[in-house]
DNA sequence: AACTTCCATGAAAACGTTTACGTTCCGCCC
DNA sequence: GGGCGGAACGTAAACGTTTTCATGGAAGTT
């Protein structure tokens, strides 16, 4: 079964390759009745233009890239499901590449999908200006997540992390709890950072009195294990602990639990992203909701926009709220929320 | 900056475009001074080479096309990293389209990706033979995953979901309980069906004076905590509760623990997949192991040799084992699991 | 009736590669 | 020394589209 090309469907419809072309492309300049001819042959015949012949002199492929750290768990599934509906819904395409760790494989994977893809989305630690300068070309139209970068060159796109951090630790403090730890993320990400920076900041204002501690983590469910075994082991514990992410909250949570504590009377447990699973331990997660679909998909639908107006479209640089969830895990169940700022 | 060609480095470097084709594919016939030359100038360029125009004569586009449902949770993000993984490693990109729900959406998805792929690596209850036949080319190679067709014309790599139920009937049935309920999967879906298959098979074989019940559900943590509260509105409880996936059971624990049962002891919870975070539920959930990366991995490594050795390589039909881990939901902790058999 | 306008259509160039096929040149053997 | 083989390299065709431009004819205007 030899592939049909454009000039088999032409001679069928004894109609040049253009009008093929044409037609089949909306582009007028056909009768209604020949568009109809020509349709029904390209139907019949089942063809389907090679896509790689098309972008060759369209220069464009309808394809978008997406460069993705080695997430954990539900953040990722929830993020790539935002990006790959919207994309759906604008007709591209998704070539992704997760699962790079070092800065040469993020490089590697970057180089790859030069002259794949009309546009990037990156979300990754190890993007910072001299990587994208070094590894992408200046013409890309790019979305950053998540990301420190400030450049003309590149929109980004971040979550409101030291508000959300914010209104987590006044949260905890109107409940009571002035003594909170705080379990950070994997070094070098800006998320973390911002979070962490959030906590210390809001401890420093609304609870000088209280004891503040940073236990480093990674993001990953034994990261908070382990953070959880460390308070154990303190001879003065804290009221409460905040952790960066909610895989965390929860490796910790359990190690609390396994410890015999009573959660949330002898010591609460929060984190941050709400994911799906925060609703289903025990007790449920009280956490910073951050609308990961909704992330994704305006991450995709920015760079949908900078694709479309090909010329210079401004870059934008916006920031996505975060609310507070209040659940049982911080003892506060009933009380309104902080607010969000 | 516009880009630069192949043209561009030929002039460059004084020689053909034919000889830098050669140079930079490593194809021979050149010298190893002017190899080195034009790599020099292909790098001082910056020369990456349109890899549309490429394909166009290679008839290769090194991209393999995923087609995945509407999956959540960690199950989701574990195979994606195993496939890609493999495909990195591979020098494979990786086009994904997931989270469509209905026939037609899938339909559509497939014939997006017509000619941009080299092969196929489909995940979908919709997919049944009818609907391949439709909208696949027959020549595209293809890998099926937790499929239940058999085609000569597809490959397809499952999980041995049905021992695995079995073995874990067995496993409850060793530790004393007889009563067990089954919260199934959604409709169509076949894993779904090979675990309630194995679980009725196993009950009627090892526990023939034990309830039997079946909960439908739809792999969601929520459809679990819906089944949890239907256990726990019923006159005669289970012993134990048996559940298609893991988000299930994690739901399902969390309705019964809500209303206060202590389990293991007044009910055992076991789920399948044994995600992640199954780990740090508590009490920690004892599960059936599904290698999800590798199953990943290795679906697409089957593609890889099927897209190698393009003449008719033999399609396989491979069935991925998968093993009880016992932890502390079941009350067995310490007793040897029961062989996967 | 002659001229203009407009529209449907076709011919052909262009996109950036790879590769089959020539050509040149060098060294070797008889 | 002439023929020959082979290696290095160049020329040009081919891949399947889109798009510009030319062409013809029909319709409309004077």
């Amino acid at each position: 079964m030899t592939t049909v090309t454009i000039k088999d469907v032409a001679r069928e419809a004894k109609v040049s390759v253009a009008s093929v072309s044409r037609a089949l492309n909306g582009s007028g300049g056909v009768t209604a009745e020949t568009e109809r001819r020509i349709r029904e042959v390209a139907a019949r015949l089942r063809y389907v233009p090679h896509s790689a012949a098309r972008s060759l002199i369209t220069r464009r492929t309808h394809t978008i890239g997406a460069l993705l750290p080695d997430l954990y768990g539900e953040f990722f599934s929830e993020l790539i499901r935002g990006i790959d509906q919207a994309a759906r819904a604008r007709g591209l395409h998704l070539l992704v590449s997760s699962s790079h760790d070092g800065v040469e494989d993020a490089a590697a994977a970057l180089q790859a999908m030069r002259g794949r893809v009309d546009g990037m989305l990156i979300l990754s630690s190890r993007a910072d200006l001299p990587f994208l300068q070094a590894n992408l070309p200046e013409s890309l139209p790019t979305v950053l997540l998540n990301s420190a970068v400030r450049s003309p060159h590149y929109s980004v796109l971040n979550i409101d992390n030291e508000a959300g951090a914010r209104a987590m630790v006044r949260h905890l403090v109107d409940c009571g709890l002035h003594d909170i730890a705080f379990i950070g993320g994997p070094e070098g990400n800006f998320d973390a950072q911002q979070r962490e920076h959030g906590y210390r900041s809001a401890m420093a204002e609304l609870a000088p009195d209280g004891l503040a501690q940073v236990i480093p983590g990674d993001f990953t469910e034994e990261a908070g294990y382990r953070a959880g075994r460390q308070l154990l082991a303190q001879a003065r514990r804290p009221q409460a602990v905040f952790a960066g992410n909610d895989m965390m909250a929860i490796g910790c949570l359990y190690a609390l639990k396994e410890a015999g504590l009573d959660i949330p009377r002898e010591m609460a447990v929060t984190g941050f992203d709400d994911i799906p699973v925060t609703r289903y331990v025990s007790p449920p997660l009280t956490t910073v909701r951050v609308r990961i679909v909704d992330l994704g998909r305006s991450a995709l639908e920015r760079l949908a926009a900078l694709l479309d107006a090909s010329d210079q479209t401004p870059v934008s640089a916006d920031t996505l709220g975060c609310e507070i969830v209040v659940r049982d895990s911080c003892g506060a169940r009933g009380l309104p929320p902080a607010a969000t700022t």
